[in-house]
RNA sequence: GGCGACGUGGCCAAGUGGGAAGGCAAGGGUCUGCAAAACCCUGAUCACGGGUUCAAAUCCCGUCGUCGCCUCCA
């Protein structure tokens, strides 16, 4: 059996198909960039980071487009109140957030397109929509008409009459129907502005989305990502745009990732209840911001606290003991087919649980009994020839999932003063001048280097 | 109010008809001069109440609770 995908639009899983064979497109909606990006994003993109990089792994070759939205409401009131060019700060947030993936190990998107490069061929959507009588022009304002298709609602599940009353959407008078949404907003006095049939403006929202993966992908995508928060109005309004417009499906898969939680709550820039990823990486490794993701269903609200970060650091660490070397002068097992048959086990355990709708969480629980057999491999004297096999698994299958296990790594030249300590501390020991050897080990510890004792002599690594 | 999701051991969490994974924490033990690490051992009436079934954490109905969307949001 392939991979099986839960798709927002039919709410159920199913099975995998591309529009063309191993290949996947790919599009994944991107910040509005007017302040510094959260954690939020951050599990945003490293979810479909872990989905992109596990369909690398099953063989499909992917095109991933994130767009950056450059223009729009918050973004001029900010440079407003800053007294900046809002392309500028645009700009800077860009480049923040792009070295924050960097930072985060995702790998960075094939293209990154931004509304305000992409401005003709907005025109152009937004202009066969009105000749096809999808959208109208109303002062300067373009609108797009809900009731013109009669599946407006599919993705969210709603329905127009339901929303009708809706009390709390400012009612605009130049709009049909309330809920019509704007693809093109006339720019007030000041503001960034486009020429346009319609006189001069901005795109709304949504469009810019439609039309930047229609320029990038194709008519037809293989799947459409974002958080859920998205799934109405925003995606549910590129879909009514780009089915309008191409008169074909627009996404086969569409696919949510739930949200992040403060002290019970969405973290969002409105509430104020977040935690930047500079912060974050400030006081944690990449990796275990990534693992908190890895362990929690990706549609599942994630709740972000302290202990729930302590946890995934340990678990990282616990991951990292099935990469340590052999114990020192050890003899070697007689039979390795345990860590054989594990590391097998390992592969296909992990394979069919990414395969179940990228079920990370079951994909650790997978690595981590393969790292409890090469543990115990190691414990009853296995050398480090022994050892590699299962340990190249279990580094191959943490890389799939993204993570780097990365152990910090002093100068070569320290390395060399390190091995001498550790030496000559072997001789103080076997002196049994318990007092010295511990002096040593104290201080190297210290200076960050963590010596464990065995039988046949000492390790260390750097912490 | 409308729509949707979720509720599994102290914490995180997989499993969605027939053996309740895994991680963290805790306790006990092995190893060790000590420490650390590692290894071994110990734990769940699956929110509650009904129902369907030979069989339910898993399906259906109801109750309670948590959260999301309905307005900009990853």
């Amino acid at each position: 059996m392939g991979i099986q995908v839960y798709s927002t639009l039919t709410r159920k899983k199913e099975a995998f198909e591309t529009l063309e064979p191993n290949k996947v497109r790919l599009y994944v909606c991107g910040p509005t960039v007017y302040d510094k990006a959260h954690v939020g994003h951050a599990m945003s993109a490293l979810v479909f980071d872990i989905i992109r990089r596990y369909l690398q792994y099953r063989g499909y070759s992917v095109k991933h487009v994130m767009n950056y939205t450059d223009v729009d409401d918050k973004i001029i009131n900010r440079a407003n109140i800053l007294a900046c060019d809002p392309f500028e700060l645009a700009e800077t947030y860009i480049q923040q957030y792009a070295q924050h993936l960097k930072d985060l190990n995702i790998l960075p998107a094939t293209i990154n397109p931004r509304a305000t490069r992409e401005m003709d061929e907005i025109i152009r959507f937004i202009t066969d929509l009105i000749n096809k009588g999808y959208a109208y022009e109303a002062g300067g304002d373009v609108y797009y008409r809900v009731e013109k298709k009669s599946d407006y609602g599919k993705l969210s599940g709603r329905k127009l009459d339901d929303m009708r009353a809706g009390s709390r959407i400012e009612v605009d008078e130049r709009k049909e129907n309330p809920m019509d949404f704007a693809l093109w907003k006339a720019a007030k006095e000041g503001e960034p502005a486009w020429d346009s049939p319609w006189g001069k403006g901005r795109p709304g929202w949504h469009i810019e989305c439609s039309a930047m993966s229609g320029a990038h992908l194709g008519e037809q995508i293989d799947i459409h990502g974002g958080g859920n928060d998205l799934i109405f109005p925003h995606h549910e309004n590129e879909i009514a745009q780009s089915e309008a417009h191409t008169g074909k499906q627009f996404a086969r898969y569409w696919i949510h990732n739930g949200m992040l939680q403060l002290s019970g709550e969405k973290m969002s820039k409105s509430l104020g209840n977040l935690i930047t990823i500079e912060d974050f990486l400030a006081a944690h490794p990449a990796d275990a911001l990534r693992m908190m993701v890895l362990n929690s269903g990706y549609r599942n609200p994630l709740t972000f606290n302290d202990e729930i970060i302590g946890q995934a650091e340990r678990g990282l660490e616990r991951l990292q003991s099935g990469l340590k070397e052999a114990q020192p002068q050890t003899a070697g097992l007689a039979d390795t087919s345990a860590l054989d048959e594990a590391a097998k086990a390992a592969r296909s355990g992990f394979e069919a649980s990414m395969d179940d709708d990228f079920n990370s969480a079951g994909a650790l629980g997978h690595l981590f009994e393969l790292v409890r057999v090469i543990n115990q491999a190691r414990a009853d004297g296995a050398t480090d020839e022994q050892l590699k096999p299962a340990q190249d698994v279990l580094e191959e299958l943490t890389g799939v999932l993204g993570l780097t296990l990365r152990v910090e790594k002093g100068s070569q030249a320290a390395d060399a003063f390190i091995n001498l300590l550790v030496d000559v501390r072997q001789d103080v020991r076997q002196a049994k001048l318990w007092e010295l050897s511990d002096k040593i080990r104290d201080q190297l510890a210290e200076l960050g280097v963590q010596v464990e004792d065995a039988k046949g002599g000492s390790t260390w690594y750097w912490k």
